[in-house]
DNA sequence: AGCACGCCGACT
DNA sequence: GTCGGCGTGCTC
């Protein structure tokens, strides 16, 4: 080898697609100084498909068995990832079990993510009428329309043409150099750009002739008093320089009521003003004389604080334990301007649902400008936004989702994971199913950052940690400002259906806390953990019930337009006249949603005005907002919700809550259901009386002994905890061991199960029977025309090699896949499921 | 994922 | 025979 030979650059490139490894590409020598890690680049992958890939590694070893493609494109400059986020991927894709690009698809807004579309595009050589007798009819019908429509998506030719599979249709019309196939690479962010107006500027340079200007114009009124507008707003005589920035075009024109726009346009056209265009964010920027220092802490806060200073110095995450309207945000808005002042980041994470404008405004008052948001609802380009903001330094505090933990922090001390018990910090449906709460302390970990975990009803498996002293735990008792917690009545509703003292689902004595506390002029909250009008509809007559065609449940009736709808697929459909089964017209309603409690309400308490939250009345972007507007503002008298309205609100007139029916919490097939019942009872309870007065709680029961309801009527959480704690070291489930859920899912019944059944015995084999469960069907074993079958793995959590496990049972699913017979059988890997 | 190739049944 | 459906395997 020459002395100056110079060795060829590859890179590892991360592409967003499900494949478990990266790609080898070439580097142009061209590019060997510019290209960094964390770039965005352009490849091709596959035939024809252009990407966006991100450069995981750069070094020299050339592949042995294939020749890397070249990266097409460098996309910028200064990477877009950073090395700790990169970091952070690939633990993600390794614990949770998923692809990087899996990982990669839900971290990179996908308006940096560009990829290429495929079009089809006449030939320019190609005449279509020289060429009838090559052609057949269908041929030259969509030749003939490619004509008129110069390029046709490679996706829509399909349904042009009428048929499933175009690839042969479009090859033959390539071979006969008919048409060609192009690719376009769609740029996806777009900046927000505002039209502004301004003088010309030879007018400034010389104002000579902008005083001749005035003598032009001095008969066309408009015109002159458009020039005396603009100058009184920029005073270009007294400063040239602040004619640079000019003023907003659309804002120039509404101010000036009787300007037209044309009269601006003309003057543009006969070179007075001058248009330009100027990048404008997409956020509102705060006031900042609106902002407000952080609010003063009660004693026990201080006392709280620091509690949580010390603990965070010793062991870097602490558990804050405050009841329900104690002030823990106050709490958190203190450590995080402290976080401010030494220039770093911090991040506060929420769950799914909380995310409103509630928050978000009292969030602005305090931090202004650095504040940046973050959440799965923003568009493609908010979030690019945003993603630049925390990359540029332009946010030192990010609100927002788990979505957040995944933008370009580079300097974070601080994560604030509010309401850490909460499920939706668990990414369900599609990979990674990570969970936030702790790929917070692994982000953490990566910035030598500090966590505070904070909730009045604390997950186990965090109440454990602190227990177990790896967290420091620091409690908040009281609640802010005097107020007591509330007074929880437990009602049996059985006796007093015996007693005559329910109507419908009311007993009287919510009935009459409802009544008074509204007469008193306050709010009331009643909570009933399901949507629609009622669970199911079944006929009188022969006892039939109307279920999904897709999946293994019954439909939910909903009343606004007299539907059947299936809460799992979404299918809807009008209630039947008559049984489909007997032909009987006495079809009757069973079961009690939230909209059967809005309606019978108002027939009892004939003056309230009743709203309603759930999924179904929050559905369009802004009701959600709408809704607690409305209550909050006190043009509602009751709330009717599900535990959507657990969720972070608060509401200082709120002094009656309801439970309708606490027992329909504890009877889920699952090891977590009283432990989420504790949570949402407790919750939805401290709901009721904040800022100073009490609140009442009625929970209606059919099993008033149950144990669990003492515990959230005395607001116990720790014998809550102590037992809850011993019965899953008895029976080996979380915190104690680390499970990983495997959901086996085909077309057919007898194809889940036989494939379930092989995977579980390979495992039992592999892995030890006693730490395999199942395979069980599911309670709802169909979804989506899917059968469905389950295998729970249980793994000791000390002395035994997870990694090695992991990798035994990906080997068990892909040797399942090379099975024969198991070809079409999908399987989903949850690690620690919810 | 997205795409090409190849096998196989149902039509001219 | 050929067309179009669908299963299978690969992508640096």
């Amino acid at each position: 080898m020459s002395l100056f030979e110079e060795k060829h650059q590859f890179a590892e490139i991360i592409l967003p697609v499900p494949v478990p490894k990266t790609f080898c590409y070439f580097i142009s020598p061209a590019w060997d100084l510019e290209v960094v890690v964390g770039q965005r680049v352009l490849v091709e992958f596959g035939n024809r498909k252009v990407y966006t890939g991100i450069i995981a590694e750069i070094h020299q070893k050339r592949p042995e068995e294939y020749d890397p493609k070249p990266i097409l494109e460098l996309l910028e400059d200064t990477p877009s990832v950073t090395p700790d986020q990169i970091k952070l991927w690939k633990w993600v894709a390794e614990y949770y079990m998923c692809t990087i690009g899996d990982v990669m698809n839900i971290a990179l807004p996908s308006g940096l993510k560009l990829s290429s579309q495929s079009f089809i595009q006449l030939h320019p050589d190609f005449s279509i009428d020289d060429n009838l007798e090559m052609l057949t009819d269908r041929e030259f019908t969509f030749l003939k329309l490619l004509e008129k429509e110069q390029t046709i998506p490679y996706t829509n030719v399909a349904s042009i043409l009428e048929l499933k599979n175009p690839y042969k249709a479009v090859k033959d019309l390539i071979a006969k150099q008919a048409i060609l196939l192009i690719e376009k690479i769609k740029e996806k962010y777009k900046p927000k750009m505002e039209k502004r107006i301004r003088l010309h500027q030879s007018l400034v340079d010389n104002t000579a002739l902008l005083d001749g200007v005035f003598d032009i114009i001095a008969k066309k009124a408009k015109q002159e008093d458009a020039l005396l507008k603009y100058l009184s707003m920029v005073p270009v005589y007294e400063d040239p320089m602040t004619n640079y920035h000019g003023v907003s075009k659309s804002e120039f024109i509404k101010e000036n009521k009787p300007l037209s726009a044309s009269s601006v346009g003309t003057m543009t056209k006969n070179g007075i003003f001058e248009e330009f265009e100027r990048q404008v964010p997409r956020f509102e920027l705060s006031i900042a004389d609106k902002m407000m220092p952080t609010p003063e802490l009660s004693e026990a806060q201080n006392e709280c604080l620091q509690k949580v200073v010390t603990g965070l110095n010793e062991k870097g995450t602490c558990l804050l334990h405050g009841v329900t309207g104690s002030g823990k945000t106050e709490i958190y808005l203190q450590l995080i301007q402290n976080v401010i002042e030494n220039g770093s980041q911090a991040l506060f994470l929420i769950p799914e649902i909380a995310l409103t404008s509630q928050l978000v405004r009292r969030l602005k008052v305090y931090f202004g400008d650095v504040l940046g948001i973050y959440h799965s609802k923003f568009s493609d380009n908010e979030r690019v936004e945003t993603w630049k903001g925390v990359q540029e330094g332009d946010y030192q505090v990010i609100v927002g989702t788990r979505a957040s933990l995944f933008l370009p922090f580079s300097d974070l001390e601080l994560i604030v994971v509010d309401e850490e018990h909460d499920s939706s910090y668990k990414a369900q449906d599609k990979a990674p199913r990570y969970q936030g709460r702790d790929v917070a302390l692994v982000l953490a970990h990566l910035h030598h950052a500090k966590v505070i975990l904070g909730s009045a009803t604390p997950s186990l498996e965090s109440f454990y940690l602190a227990v177990k002293k790896k967290y420091a735990y620091a409690p908040l008792t009281e609640r802010y400002g005097g107020a007591q917690l509330p007074e929880v009545k437990i009602v049996d509703i059985k006796r007093m259906r015996k007693q005559r003292k329910m109507k419908d689902e009311f007993s009287d004595d919510l009935l009459q806390a409802v009544h008074e506390t509204t007469e008193e002029g306050y709010q009331a909250i009643l909570f009933q953990n399901r949507r629609g009008y009622s669970p199911y509809v079944s006929c009188e007559t022969c006892g039939w019930v109307p279920e999904c065609p897709s999946c293994a449940v019954n439909l939910t009736y909903h009343i606004y337009k007299n539907e059947l709808r299936c809460h799992y697929c979404g299918y809807k459909e009008h209630v039947p006249k008559t049984c489909v089964n007997c032909g009987s017209t006495h079809l009757q309603t069973v079961g009690v949603g939230t909209q059967k409690i809005e309606e019978s309400l108002k027939t009892y308490l004939t003056d309230l005005r009743v709203g309603r939250m759930d999924l179904d009345s929050t559905r369009r972007k802004h009701s959600y907002e709408q809704i607690l507007t409305d209550f909050e503002q006190g043009h509602l008298d009751v709330l009717v919700g599900t535990q959507m309205i657990t969720k972070g609100l608060d509401f200082g007139n709120v002094r009656v809550v309801g439970i309708l029916d606490a027992d329909r919490l504890l009877h889920f097939p699952d090891f977590r259901a009283h432990e989420r019942a504790f949570q949402l009872l407790t919750q939805v309870s401290g709901r009721a009386g904040r800022r100073g007065k009490e609140g009442t709680v009625i929970l209606q029961t059919s099993t008033p002994d149950e144990t669990l309801f003492a515990k959230v009527a005395r607001h116990d959480y720790a014998n809550f905890y102590r037992k809850e704690i011993q019965e899953r070291q008895q029976y080996h489930y979380p915190p104690f061991t680390r499970l990983i859920r495997l959901t086996v899912r085909s077309e057919k019944q007898d194809l889940t199960r036989e494939s379930a059944e092989w995977l579980a015995q390979r495992l039992t084999h592999w892995i030890g029977a006693n730490r395999i469960l199942g395979p069980q069907e599911p309670v709802i074993n169909k979804i989506r025309n899917y059968f469905l079958s389950e295998i729970l793995i249980k793994l000791e959590r000390e002395n035994y090699d997870l990694k090695k496990a992991k990798s035994l049972i990906q080997h068990a699913v892909n040797n399942l896949r090379e099975e024969k017979p198991f070809k079409r059988v999908w399987v989903s890997i949850d690690v620690d499921p919810a």
